[in-house]
DNA sequence: CGAATTTGACCAGCGC
DNA sequence: GCGCTGGTCAAATTCG
C-alpha cells in the first residue's frame, strides 16, 4: 500500500485533466508535488516576498513566465527532477532541494503521510486569494476559477481514494477468506490422513464385504490411499474388470517410478510433489503432502461405447505410447494433454476385452491450464468423481458438512454400477460407467454384473430407447450425459452406502439432506462449479502459476 | 516440412 | 537374479 504513489500519481493526473492549461502555479505545485510542499509552503512566503519587495502577491505577474516555467519542471512529477535553475530564486530552489533531499533521509513513509495531509488542506489557495485583496482584479478571478477547478480535483481525488481504500477492504476480505480455506484445507487433510489409518485397521473386515459370493463387485469408498497390499489383495479378490486388475499390480510400480525419475525428467509442475510423495513414502511426517500427492493421483475411468478410437472430450491429446495389457488383447494407448506445454493430465484408453465396444477412458492429473469450454464439462465431472473419491473416505457425521463430501454422498454411495471406487493401487479410482449393456455372456464386466445385482440401479430402469442413446453419443455429449447420469443415479437410487458399513446415523442423515443434494446436483453446472472450486483450491497449494487450474482432465 | 503417430527399447517395481 | 508388467521415451514413420 503504497498511499504516498498513489495520492502522487493520482494528483497529478486528476490535475492534469482537469487543468491542462495549468490554473495557477499554486495548484500545479500543490497536486503536482505536494511533497515538496510541505516545506516550501513555509518558506516560500518569506522567500516571495523578499523578491517581490513585501508584495503581498506571492507570485507576482512579473514572475509569472519564471513561475511557467518552474511549473513546467514541477509538473514533471518529481521534485528531484527540477534542476534548472531560475534566475533571481536559485536559492528558494535549491534550499528546497536539499530540504527535500534531507526529508529523504528522514524516512520515505513519514514524508509520504504529510503528503497526503497536504494534499488535502488548501493553504496555498487560501494564501494567495487572502493576499490578492490589494492586488488587481484580474488575480482574483484566476483565483476563483483555480479554486473551483481545485475543488473538482479535490472531489475526483476523494473518490479515487475512496475507490482504493474499497478495494483495499475487498483485498484484504478476498486474503481472509483465502487463509480461512488454507486452513479449512489443511485441517481436512489433516482429517483424511487419520481417517485413512483407522480405515486400514478395518481393511478385514472391507475384505470380507469384497468376498461374498453374491458381489461380483463390491464398490466402497477408498479406504487406503497408501501403498498396502492389503487392499491390492482384496481387489484382486473381487472380481473385476480386466483393466482394474491390469492396474492393481503393475501401475503401482510404474506410479512409484514415475514419481521419480520419470516425471521429473518431464519437468511437469507435479514433480515437487511427485518428489514429496517418494520422500513421503519413507517418512510419513507430513500429512499435507501426503494428501496432496494423493489427490494428484486419483484416477477417473470412463467406460462408455463408443466406435471411435477415443471419446471426444474437448481437450488435446498427443499419444506417446501404446502398450499391450495383460488379460486385455486390445492394445492401451497412452496419450498425453497438449493444450499446454509441461500439463501432466494423461489419459489411458483401452478398449475393455470382454466387450470391445466399451471404451475405457482412465484419466490422470490434472490441468495446469485453463479449459475450453468443450473439455470444462468433461473435466469438472471427472474432477468431481475424483474429489468425491478422496472426500468419501471422511468420516460420516464429520465429513456431511463438506460440500465436497456431500457431493460425493450424492453419487458415491449409489453408485453401484454408476461409479465404482477401486482401491486396487495406492491411488484411488473411480469408474464412471455409462455403458449399461446387457451383462455379457461370461458376466465378468464389473458394471454390468453390478448392474444385475443393484435394485437401485436406476439406468437398468431406463427404457432400451434411452440406453441406446447412451451408447451412440455424439461427440461433446458424453460429459453432458455422465452429469446427467450421476444425477438420475444420486436421484433413483437415494443415499445408499453399499459395500460398507456406514453408520446408522449417517445414513439417516443423508436422507435428509437426500432432497438437497439431488438438488444440487441436477444442476450440472454446480457440480462443474464446485469441482473447479475445489479443485482450484487444492491445486492452489501445488501450483502457483495463476491459472486457471482446472483439474483433472 | 513440421506435426502427429507408431513402435521397439528401456526403466523400475514386484514376485518367485 | 530373473522374468513379468505397466509406463515412458525416442527414433522411425506417416500424415496433412
Amino acid at each position: 500500500m503504497d498511499r504516498g504513489w498513489s495520492g502522487l500519481t493520482l494528483d497529478s493526473s486528476s490535475l492534469d485533466l482537469l487543468n491542462p492549461n495549468r490554473i495557477s502555479h499554486k495548484n500545479h505545485r500543490r497536486f503536482s508535488n505536494p511533497l515538496a510542499m510541505s516545506r516550501i509552503d513555509e518558506e516560500d512566503d518569506q522567500k516571495t516576498r523578499i523578491s517581490t519587495n513585501g508584495s503581498e502577491f506571492r507570485f507576482p505577474v512579473s514572475l509569472s513566465g519564471i513561475r511557467d516555467r518552474e511549473d513546467e519542471d514541477f509538473s514533471s512529477g518529481v521534485a528531484g527532477d527540477n534542476d534548472r535553475e531560475v534566475p533571481g530564486e536559485v536559492d528558494f530552489f535549491s534550499d528546497k532541494k536539499s530540504r527535500v533531499c534531507r526529508e529523504d533521509d528522514e524516512g520515505f513513509r513519514v514524508k509520504k503521510e504529510e503528503q497526503d495531509d497536504r494534499t488535502d488542506v488548501n493553504t496555498g489557495l487560501n494564501l494567495r486569494t487572502t493576499g490578492n485583496t490589494k492586488s488587481d482584479e484580474s488575480m482574483i478571478d484566476d483565483g476563483e476559477s483555480s479554486e473551483m477547478e481545485d475543488k473538482r480535483a479535490k472531489n475526483e481525488l476523494v473518490k479515487l481514494q475512496d475507490e482504493l481504500k474499497k478495494m483495499t477492504m475487498d483485498n484484504q476480505k478476498l486474503r481472509e477468506l483465502l487463509t480461512q480455506v488454507s486452513n479449512s484445507y489443511t485441517s481436512l487433510q489433516m482429517h483424511l490422513v487419520s481417517l485413512m489409518q483407522q480405515q486400514q485397521q478395518q481393511n478385514n473386515k472391507v475384505i470380507e464385504a469384497a468376498e461374498k459370493p453374491e458381489e461380483t463387485i463390491v464398490p466402497r469408498q477408498f479406504i487406503d490411499l497408501g501403498p498396502t497390499r492389503a487392499v491390492g489383495e482384496a481387489e484382486d479378490v473381487s472380481n473385476s474388470s480386466s483393466e482394474d486388475r491390469t492396474r492393481s499390480g503393475g501401475s503401482s510400480a510404474a506410479e512409484r517410478r514415475s514419481n521419480g525419475k520419470r516425471l521429473g525428467r518431464e519437468e511437469s509442475p507435479e514433480t515437487e510433489s511427485n518428489k514429496i510423495q517418494k520422500v513421503n513414502s519413507t517418512t510419513p511426517t507430513t500429512f499435507d503432502q501426503t494428501a496432496e500427492a494423493t489427490m494428484r493421483k486419483a484416477r477417473v475411468s470412463v467406460r462408455a461405447r463408443s466406435e471411435a478410437p477415443m471419446i471426444s472430450d474437448g481437450c488435446q491429446w498427443r499419444k506417446y505410447g501404446q502398450k499391450m495389457a495383460k488379460g486385455n488383447p486390445c492394445p492401451r494407448a497412452y496419450y498425453r494433454c497438449t493444450m499446454a506445454t509441461g500439463c501432466p493430465v494423461r489419459k489411458q484408453v483401452q478398449r475393455c476385452a470382454e466387450d470391445r465396444s466399451i471404451l475405457i477412458t482412465t484419466y490422470e492429473g490434472n490441468h495446469n491450464h485453463p479449459l475450453p469450454p468443450a473439455a470444462v464439462a468433461m473435466a469438472s465431472t471427472t474432477t468431481a468423481a475424483a474429489n468425491m473419491l478422496l472426500s468419501g473416505s471422511m468420516s460420516s457425521h464429520d465429513g456431511m458438512m463438506n460440500p465436497t463430501n456431500l457431493l460425493a454422498r450424492a453419487v458415491l454411495p449409489c453408485s453401484t454400477s454408476m461409479a465404482t471406487i477401486s482401491a486396487s493401487a495406492p491411488f484411488p479410482t473411480v469408474t464412471l460407467d455409462l455403458t449399461h449393456s446387457p451383462p455379457p455372456p461370461n458376466g465378468s464386466n464389473p458394471s454390468s454384473s453390478a448392474a444385475t445385482n443393484n435394485n437401485h440401479n436406476s439406468l437398468m430402469q431406463r427404457p432400451q430407447q434411452q440406453q441406446q442413446q447412451m451408447t451412440n453419443l455424439p461427440p461433446g455429449m458424453l460429459p453432458h450425459v455422465i452429469g446427467q447420469a450421476l444425477y438420475n443415479q444420486s436421484k433413483f437410487s437415494g443415499l445408499q452406502f453399499s459395500g460398507g458399513s456406514p453408520s446408522t446415523a449417517a445414513f439417516s442423515q443423508s436422507h435428509a439432506v437426500a432432497d438437497t443434494i439431488t438438488a444440487l446436483t441436477a444442476d450440472p453446472n454446480f457440480t462443474a462449479a464446485l469441482a473447479a472450486v475445489i479443485s482450484s483450491m487444492i491445486n492452489g497449494t501445488n501450483h502457483h502459476d495463476g491459472e486457471g487450474n482446472n483439474t483433472n482432465q
